[in-house]
Parts: structure tokens; C-alpha cells; sequence
DNA sequence: CTAAAGGTGACAAAAATTGACACTATAAAA
DNA sequence: TTTTATAGTGTCAATTTTTGTCACCTTTAG
């Protein structure tokens, strides 16, 4: 097995197990205790986040937003989602753009630099119209990055998700939802989600909720979105 | 120097000169001939086209299209590039939808198996609406994704492009163009270009543009698109 | 205090990489 | 035809990197 394979089944077995130990990964992987620490230690070196803990009952603990990927993708590969992303942007963004944007950063930083300049060339040639004109961006919504681990657990792990929401008239709320889908008519998101204080589906517009948070411990089971059904999606939404 | 980075300085240094002789680029690097034959052969083993020639005279070529990149992202940024390429599928799509398409699934083979099923079912919650209603798909265009260095060329070396066009009445002629600018108005793209044969802008419907090919030695310069001028680029597009 | 955990430093053993050299093949030039 | 300049392969010893062992330190729970 190779220096990277090793490392890359050690952060594998870390992220599937949540935590464990020195000794147990060693044992899993074939090398020594020595080995795995310095494995470790590369690891964070690329920008894992592995917490650990010393003493009886500690071990080592993957954060899983660090969760890192490396693909190698050709040029034509990243113009096309240069061209994605900008195009998005263009049509009312998305909540999730700044991400996108950071991605698309990165990809760029590992590109070499005339060909950075090549498509930045490329990409002032391209004129997104029509779409950007009929709607108004200046009232469109954003949603800080930091927020989509709170709204993906709560998918996956069919988690309650509690925020404050400011309706169309400027009362505020406090929820606590089922998050059952996500609705996106550009420029604007929607947070469909069941409410059951209200015993109701609910649509919420993702840039009028705040401080969300997981309520821990209490899930809840997937319903059937009446999408096109009884509830209109396009119909009485607040744009 | 690390084994790593000698072989992308040996990338770069191709890429930059276009050609270059094992020799040269084992002074260059500072390693013997043997090490910089290996090395190339890893470079192609990840993926590099890198012709070579035998005899005097002969050398080394890199194929820039098969230029990679390595990027590491996170998977919120990952998934962040999945929406923009979902959403911008079902506002209509892009003629190059399959090369993001091939990026994503390289981004998405990268990852863990259980981080893409996670994100397969967080994207089943995503219902993306009313412009995929609004338009008519089956009439949408599609271009082959070898077409676009074709057009990446012709943009950046400003060289005439030289096509097949169908009009809105079926009508098929042979063009001989200068591009200027791509006008993205989903679903539909379009190329905007001086038409040196009838001294005037035109612009054609992307999908209806075929067998594409640069005219090797011919420039032209950059031209004031009129967009908003006295050439509406919304009006008079046949859609 | 003890046991179980993470972490560091040093050094020899093991493994991978590298360079030197001999060799083959090919193409252009002399 | 011979020479020269190039790519490419195989082998093996030298070099460099990686790994394991061991001693030792720190932290925490019981």
C-alpha cells in the first residue's frame, strides 16, 4: 500500500467510524502507532480537522466539514462550471453562491496562470441578459455559507431545524420545522418544510430566516411534498 | 524538490514552451534523463496526452486540452458547484452542461461513497421550477462538448470561425465569422459575430451552429458590441 | 497511583527513488 | 551510407525517504 492510499484509508475509516483510536487505525491499516501519528499529522497539514483527545477514553475524531476532495479536472472541464456558476450568479444567484465561488477559487488557484487569464478573457465575452433583467436583485436573498451544514443535517439526518422568520409584513416568528424539500425559483429559495405546531406545510423564503439551529434528538419521517398537488409551489409565495 | 512538485514543474515547463527535448528539461529540473523519462511516464499515466518524437529533431509535446488540475474543495463547496450545475440544467441547460457534468461526476468519484449518496438525496429534495416550466425543453439546443475549444480559440486567438448555420426557416448556409461575444438568454445561447461577408453583427442560435472549425492565420480585432445600442440582442432572436 | 490514551525525538532497518550505463529504435542531416 | 540527435527500456548500485522500535512525556478517568 502507498504512503497516500494509507492516509487517504485512514481518513476513510475516521469519517465512516466518527472516532477512534491510534492503536485501532494502526491495526486497520497495517503500520505502526508511529506511522499513524505521522499520517495524522500530514493530514492536518492538508486541512483536515482532527480533533483528539489525550487520556483514558480519548482518541481521535474527524470534523466532517473538513472533508476534503481532490479531483483533477481538465480545462474545459472547469470553463464549463466557470460558466455555470456565472451564468447562476447572472439568473438571481443562489443562496449558496459565495460556496461556489470559493470552489471555483480554488480550482482556479490550482490552474496555471495565463490559463486563468485565458478564461477570465473568455468569460468577459459572455453576456447573460434577459433573465438578470426581469428580476429584481437588489431584493434578492443571500444565506451565509456557514449556514448549509445546519440545512444539510437536517435533511439527512431528518433533524428539526429551529430560526426566526420574518414574514412578507415584517412579523417575526419562531419556527420549529420538518425540512422536507427545497424550492428553488430563481432568484429565490425556498425552505418547504412541514410545521407541526401549525399541523401544515409551510414555505419559507430561505434570505428571511435567521440563526438556524438542529434541535437534537428529535426526527421525524419523510412526507410526501404536495407539489402541483392541492399546494401550488408558484402560487402564494412571497417574491 | 519533491517527487510531486518536479513532475508539475516538468507540466509547466511543457506547457509554457509548448515543446521541449528530455534533455533540456533534465537540466531544468535538475535531475538526470532517466528520472525525467519516469516522470513522464507518471504524467501520463494521470492523464497527460504528451506526444513525443524519435530522431533528430524530435522532442516532447504537451496537448493542451489535456491539461488537469487538481483542486481540493470541501464538500459544502462541492455540493454548492452541484446546485449551480442542477439549477442551470433546469433553467434550460448550457450547450456545455455535459462537460460540468463530467467535472462534477470526477468531483463526485473523489469523494466517499457515503458523502455522494448523502448528496444524491440531499438533491432529491431540490425542486427546481417555473423556469423549466416556462420554456419549451424539447426545443432546447445542445453542442457537442468537443465543440467548445473550437470556440475557446476562435475567441482567444481571435481567429475566424468558419460553420454551418440553419436559420429559423431551415434555411442552411456556410459562414466565415469574427466572434465577439456569447449571449446566454436561457435556454437558449447565442454567438454574436462580425460577419465580414455582410459588414454587420449577427448573431446564431448556438444549436444550430455545425461543424465548426478555426481558420488557421486569420485574426481580426475586437469589435463594440452594440448590445442595448441600436442592436437589441433580446429582440429579433429566434427562440 | 495506575491505566489508557495522544504526542515527540532519535536512530537503525526497510523500502522507494534516482543516476549511471548499456542498449534499442527512429528520423533527419551530412 | 554514416553520423547525429532524439525517445525509450532494463539493470543495478547508490542515495534518499519512509517506517518501526523504543524511550519518554503529557493528559485524563477511575
Amino acid at each position: 500500500m502507498n504512503v497516500r492510499q494509507r492516509q487517504d484509508a485512514i481518513a476513510r475509516s475516521l469519517r465512516r467510524n466518527g472516532t477512534s483510536t491510534v492503536a485501532a487505525l494502526a491495526q486497520e491499516v497495517g503500520a505502526s502507532k508511529r506511522t499513524v501519528l505521522r499520517d495524522i499529522s500530514a493530514l492536518r497539514d492538508e486541512g483536515f480537522v482532527i480533533h483528539s483527545e489525550a487520556g483514558r477514553g480519548g482518541g481521535l475524531q474527524l470534523d466532517p466539514q473538513s472533508i476534503q476532495t481532490t479531483a483533477r479536472l481538465s480545462v474545459s472541464e472547469v470553463f464549463a462550471l466557470l460558466i455555470s456558476v456565472a451564468s447562476m450568479r447572472a439568473a438571481g444567484g443562489i443562496p449558496f453562491s459565495g460556496l461556489a465561488d470559493v470552489a471555483l477559487a480554488k480550482i482556479e488557484k490550482a490552474l496555471p496562470s495565463d490559463k486563468v487569464r485565458d478564461l477570465r478573457r473568455f468569460l468577459d465575452c459572455l453576456y447573460i441578459g434577459e433573465l438578470a433583467l426581469q428580476v429584481d436583485i437588489s431584493n434578492m436573498g443571500t444565506m451565509e455559507p456557514e449556514l448549509l451544514p445546519a440545512f444539510e443535517t437536517a435533511f439527512l439526518q431528518r433533524q428539526h431545524l429551529r430560526f426566526q422568520y420574518r414574514d412578507a409584513k415584517g412579523v417575526v416568528t419562531q419556527r420549529e420545522v420538518e425540512p422536507q424539500a427545497m424550492l428553488i425559483l430563481p432568484p429565490l429559495w425556498y425552505l418547504v418544510a412541514w410545521d407541526p405546531a401549525r399541523e401544515d406545510f409551510r414555505h419559507f423564503r430561505m434570505d428571511r430566516i435567521s440563526t438556524p439551529e438542529l434541535v437534537e434528538g428529535v426526527t421525524f419521517r419523510r412526507r410526501h411534498v404536495p407539489f402541483g398537488d392541492h399546494v401550488s409551489p408558484v402560487r402564494n409565495l412571497s417574491r
